[in-house]
This record gives structure tokens, C-alpha cells and sequence, in this order.
DNA sequence: AAAACGGGGGC
DNA sequence: GCCCCAGTTTT
């Protein structure tokens, strides 16, 4: 894909999803009301863990507690019960209130607004920094998760080997005005068509710019 | 039974 | 850069 095509496809992109009837866009940074901690909590839920799953699983926390304050009174078991089909939900428990521990001592219970602050929080990776910074706090950020990283690749915008390579990447080609909606569009696009094998590419509506980079099999 | 799941951490 | 993590859901 050229740079001066990217424009077009992230607007066709944009109208496509809008037009699914479940559309699952952003669900981590849309059902967490943008505020920063839920989507801190919510990130971390959904390590290796399906995006719908996830959603179940922090509406189901965050009735119980939603602030570091009153999550970390919550016990483990609850904890634990309320996020169980995420997986790893033992170890997931246990970092919910290391993290909340950490912002009530450090942070006066608020949720910082740096990547270097954001990164040192147990179970806290670029990608969950990004989110909180760009989706929490309404900063310019790219938040490369895998499907951004394939599909970007896929299509051939960018040529690198890791997530971190990618929004090094991204930071220097893509536009500004797409840096904090772009993850929220390949997102969902990754999950419904462009899957990591055999891609529905006889759906896709931007099949002329892509270069199909290691598509081996597709529908 | 095996693969996949919006990574992260340790070496 | 590679390997492990430690669990559920989906195929």
C-alpha cells in the first residue's frame, strides 16, 4: 500500500465496520466509559484472552468495584469468580491488586498519564500504556496490539518484525489524525476479516491496496 | 487434541 | 530474539 492510499482505506475501512450489525469496535476502551483505570483493568483482562470474553468478564468486575480504592477491598475469590473465563485469572487477580496498591502509593489512586510510569505497573506492556494514554487521556499515541501489527504489514504500509518496530513505524508515516482511531478500526477488522489465516480477501473492500504480504490461503 | 486468544516478563 | 507463562474457548 502507497502513503497516499492509506486516506482512502482507513475511510472505507471506517464505513465498512459501521455497517456490521455487531460491530465490535474498541469494546475494551468503548465499555470502559474512556476512564483511565477501567481500561488499565480491562487491557490487562484481556492478555491472551478473546476480546468478547473480556467484556464479560471487567462489566462483571467493575459492578463490583471500579476504583483502586474499593477494588483492592474486594477479595481475590471475587476477583477470581468475576473475571474466571478470561484465563489466567489467578494470576490476573492477583496483578489487579498489586496495581491497585501501586496507584493508591504512588499515585494518590490515580492512574499516571506517561508511558514510563504506565509501563512499570505489573502485567503493563506498550500496549496497554498506549491504550490508557491515547483512549484514557485523549493524547496522541499509537497503540499496536497484533492485529495492527499484521494488518499493517499484511497490507505492506509498513515492513517490520515486531509490535514495537511497527509503531516506530507508525509514528513516522501514518498521519496524526489517525494515530489515537486507527487501532480502533484494524482492530475489529482483524477480528471479523482480515483473520490472521485465510482472510475473507473476497469481502475486503480495500483487496486493490493491499499487498496481501504473507497471505497464504484466503476466503 | 490442538490451536487461538487485542501481551508481558524473564533470560 | 526466544521461550515461557497457565487457563478458557473454539475448531
Amino acid at each position: 500500500m502507497r502513503q497516499d492510499q492509506i486516506h482512502a482505506a482507513l475511510r472505507i475501512v471506517k464505513r465498512e465496520i459501521r455497517q456490521w450489525q455487531e460491530p465490535v469496535v474498541g469494546v475494551v476502551a468503548r465499555e470502559s466509559a474512556r476512564d483511565p483505570f477501567r481500561i488499565l483493568i480491562s487491557c490487562l483482562l484481556s492478555l491472551r484472552t478473546k476480546d468478547k470474553t473480556t467484556s464479560e468478564a471487567s462489566a462483571r468486575l467493575f459492578a463490583l468495584a471500579h476504583t483502586p480504592e474499593t477494588l483492592l477491598k474486594v477479595p481475590l475469590k471475587r476477583i477470581e469468580k468475576a473475571i474466571y473465563p478470561v484465563g489466567f485469572y489467578r494470576t490476573k487477580a492477583k496483578a489487579i491488586h498489586q496495581i491497585c496498591r501501586r496507584l493508591i502509593d504512588q499515585y494518590g489512586g490515580t492512574v499516571p498519564d506517561s508511558i514510563e510510569e504506565l509501563v512499570t505497573l505489573p502485567g503493563v506492556g506498550r500496549k496497554t500504556a498506549n491504550l490508557v494514554v491515547t483512549v484514557g487521556y485523549g493524547k496522541p499515541g499509537i497503540c499496536v496490539d497484533i492485529h495492527v501489527h499484521r494488518i499493517s504489514n499484511r497490507w505492506g504500509y509498513v515492513k517490520t518484525a515486531t509490535p514495537e518496530q511497527t509503531e516506530q513505524a507508525l509514528r513516522s508515516k501514518l498521519p496524526k489524525r489517525y494515530w489515537i482511531t486507527f487501532n480502533d478500526l484494524l482492530v475489529p477488522y482483524g477480528q471479523n476479516l482480515c483473520q490472521p489465516v485465510s482472510p475473507f480477501c473476497s469481502r475486503c473492500k480495500i483487496i486493490e491496496y493491499c499487498d496481501r504480504v504473507g497471505v497464504t490461503t484466503s476466503r
